[in-house]
RNA sequence: GCCCAUGUGGCUCAGUGGUAGAGCACACCCUUGGUAAGGGUGAGGUCGAGAGUUCGAUUCUCUCCAUGGGCACCA
């Protein structure tokens, strides 16, 4: 007597006399497709359920099969517990602890008397790939909590029984393959052998439950694939990142510099300089455009503003104070409370309003020594940052502008890819709902009206304000966190901040503060990634190199050169006496988006030959022309070479 | 800050309990060569810093500094 049903994509419904499980309504199916069944999806969630689940009458059921994107969580939640299995089995003194599958693998955190080395990384890939073959089944028990703690404890894995006593259910399910056996919700594959390719890739020290005041536990990154090859793509991506990583490019083309006399805080050299000042140089031309003015501020404040503006009670141990004549003075790691003293500098009346400020201060944090990386994270940086202090029905307008001018500068860039998150209010908050529903609403109609998509997290917002965060996604499809834009309320009252009205009494201004760039130090380390070094030619430190074939051509490269210098077109002329394909070899590495040679022909004709980074030649150019489009092609700040258009 | 790893000429990296080597870069010489490395010679290093063990330490141990992989942090 059928009474339950399940619902299949296509419609179809399956009967059952009792609750079958998601491999049971494979089976029904066919055998073929219970083969390859490694979880479901229920009521069009996106959640991957373990193919044992029984399903309630009237579930709507998506199977999901090997080779799915779906049935790689299976695979790779299953490979974290074989890869328990293998350290175990290696070193049956080593404690287990919990193994997440995360976006592009899994991990599993061990408690052990001694650190993995990468031999034993090697053995644990081995012993892995040794137990895949056994093609064990794994099936699921059902205990009670009792049971479970029994066991777990004679076993002295005490994390685990930590772990089951702050279940909340009394029976929790334990997955068992061959004579190993772990406690997890699943999902998990039918056997061991479907999982096809793994790769143990590095350790790492981690603290249990994340966090810092408890134990730290070793930590062994790994992933797996559904097949070689993809298992391959995903390795060869790795090593091509690799290439890519901004501290490699930045040494290698000669832009930064670091010492240890300056532990996160680059230098840079006359090249890196050129592409951080043009970038500025881009963004005051938009400043005019936008309406906003530059302003300097001081760069050491009486600590007393940090204590006014409330950063010294939230932020303080990343704050560099000093104490001289009997001051605490700090070096400002904000430009916002510096801004704010600026505004209170003269009455503001609504007719002021909008006052957008944009600064270009150097900004020094304290950052814990581990937290350092390359450019992406420094203790000296500065942002392209600017606050716009407006009235309430003006931050719609403001919020659309911002956007449109970000918009525009990630066009420019080449950095089309990116997403809007909408952070709303958090539960410990500053500010009357009113404002709150105000300042939200503002921030979603401006996003509408520009018909951007976003994703709104919920009270993600800071305690002073609703904010959007830019993540831009990179050639790789890395998202970076770039710019943002954030309403504050607390600054404002902080400070006292009034501005008069058309009735002729003081209001209370909102503050905004936002970066399009977010950081030049940042940004260029996201660039470099992006474009592997293959900078647009208004912003690479050499636009043109100038490469003679002996040194009779000598005279006409210094001709080209000097015209070319008049123009402002940032030349090099390598003269050395070196073969042709040793110059362009250099050229190219260093890439120098316009690579001239210049022979007998060129002198003869007064024409250019140019190479391009992509390898192809374009000869018998006339000079003037070349220079004329390379000056238009800067001036402009185009993203593609003339020849490509 | 925590766990682990690394630190050798400007750069990339070998190597050793008896005070160091290559390639590139650099200097000089030869070579005048049409699109990713022509040849020769030479100069250049207290082997990250300090302490310890040792007859002797770049090598082993410890501490510190920096960097890297993560964790934590990033009002």
């Amino acid at each position: 007597m059928a009474n339950i049903s399940i619902t299949l994509p296509d419609g179809s419904i399956k009967q059952f006399d009792t609750e079958p499980t998601v491999l049971q309504v494979a089976e029904s199916i066919g055998s073929r497709l219970a083969k390859d069944t490694l979880g479901g999806q229920i009521n069009d969630a996106s959640e991957v359920i373990d193919l044992r689940t029984k399903l309630p009458d009237g579930t709507r059921l998506k199977i999901v099969t090997k080779g799915s994107t779906e049935s790689l969580e299976v695979v790779r939640h299953s490979s974290a517990h074989l890869m328990a299995q293998a350290v175990q089995q290696l070193w049956p003194e080593v404690k287990v602890t919990i193994g997440p599958v995360i976006d592009d693998g899994f991990f599993y955190d061990f408690d052990s008397p001694f650190a993995f080395t990468p031999e034993d990384l090697i053995k644990i890939e081995k012993k892995m790939n040794f137990l895949l073959k056994k093609n064990e089944v794994v099936s699921k028990e059902v205990w009670s909590k009792e049971k479970a703690i029994q066991t777990f404890s004679e076993m002295d894995e005490n994390f685990k029984v930590e772990i089951i006593k702050d279940l909340g259910e009394d029976e929790v399910s334990v997955y068992r393959q061959g004579d190993w056996f772990d406690l997890c919700r699943g999902p998990h594959v039918q056997k061991m052998g479907q999982i096809k390719a793994i790769k143990v890739l590095h350790t790492a020290g981690a603290y249990w439950r994340g966090d810092e005041k408890n134990p730290q536990l070793q930590r062994i990154y790994a992933t797996a694939f559904n097949s070689k090859q993809e298992l391959d793509e995903y390795l060869h991506l790795l090593e091509e990142a690799k290439k890519r990583d901004h501290r490699k490019l930045s040494k290698d083309l000669g832009m930064v510099y670091h010492h240890p006399f300056a532990p996160g805080a680059p230098f840079f050299t006359e090249k890196g300089t050129i592409v951080y000042n043009e970038l500025q140089s881009y963004l005051k031309s938009c400043y005019l455009k936008y309406g906003y003015s530059e302003v300097i501020t001081p760069q050491i404040f009486d600590h007393q503003l940090y204590e006014k503006s409330g950063h010294a009670a939230n932020y303080a141990e990343n704050i560099y104070t000093t104490h001289v004549h009997e001051r605490n003075f700090s070096v400002k790691p904000m430009n916002c409370p510096g801004h704010c003293l600026l505004y209170g500098a003269t009455k503001k009346s609504y007719r002021d309003l909008p006052w957008r400020i944009a600064d270009f201060g150097r900004l020094h944090r304290k950052e814990k020594s581990g937290a350092l990386h390359g450019l992406t994270r420094v203790t000296t940086f500065c942002q392209d940052d600017a606050h716009i202090f407006c009235r309430m029905d003006q931050l719609m307008t403001e919020i659309k502008s911002f956007m449109t001018f970000l918009n525009e500068v990630y066009q420019q860039l080449g950095m089309s890819n990116y997403k809007i998150y909408l952070s709303t209010r958090p539960e410990n908050r500053m500010g009357s709902d009113d404002v709150w529903d105000q300042s939200e609403a503002a921030l979603e109609k401006a996003l509408k009206e520009l018909n951007l998509e976003y994703t709104v997290n919920p009270g993600d917002g800071a305690f002073y304000g609703p904010k959007l965060d830019i993540m831009f996604v990179d050639a790789l499809k890395r998202p970076w966190q770039l710019g943002t834009l954030q309403c504050d309320f607390n600054m404002p009252e902080a400070f006292q901040l009034k501005y008069v009205g058309e009735d002729n009494s003081a209001h209370q201004p909102v503050m905004l503060h936002r970066a399009i760039l977010g950081s030049f130090e940042r940004f260029i380390g996201v660039y470099l990634e992006h474009t592997a070094g293959r900078l647009p030619c208004w912003l690479a430190p050499v636009q043109v190199v100038l490469m003679n074939i002996t040194s009779q051509h000598s005279d006409y490269c210094k001709e080209l050169e000097s015209q070319l210098l008049s123009r402002g077109v940032r030349v090099h002329f390598d003269s050395r006496n070196e073969k042709l394909g040793f110059k362009v070899r250099e050229a190219q590495l260093q890439q120098i988006p316009y690579m001239v040679t210049v022979g007998d022909k060129e002198v003869e004709n007064k024409s250019v030959t140019v190479r391009l980074l992509n390898g192809k030649t374009h000869g018998g150019y006339a000079a003037d022309e070349f220079i004329n489009n390379i000056v238009s092609e800067v001036k402009n700040r185009e993203l593609n070479s003339f020849f490509e258009k």
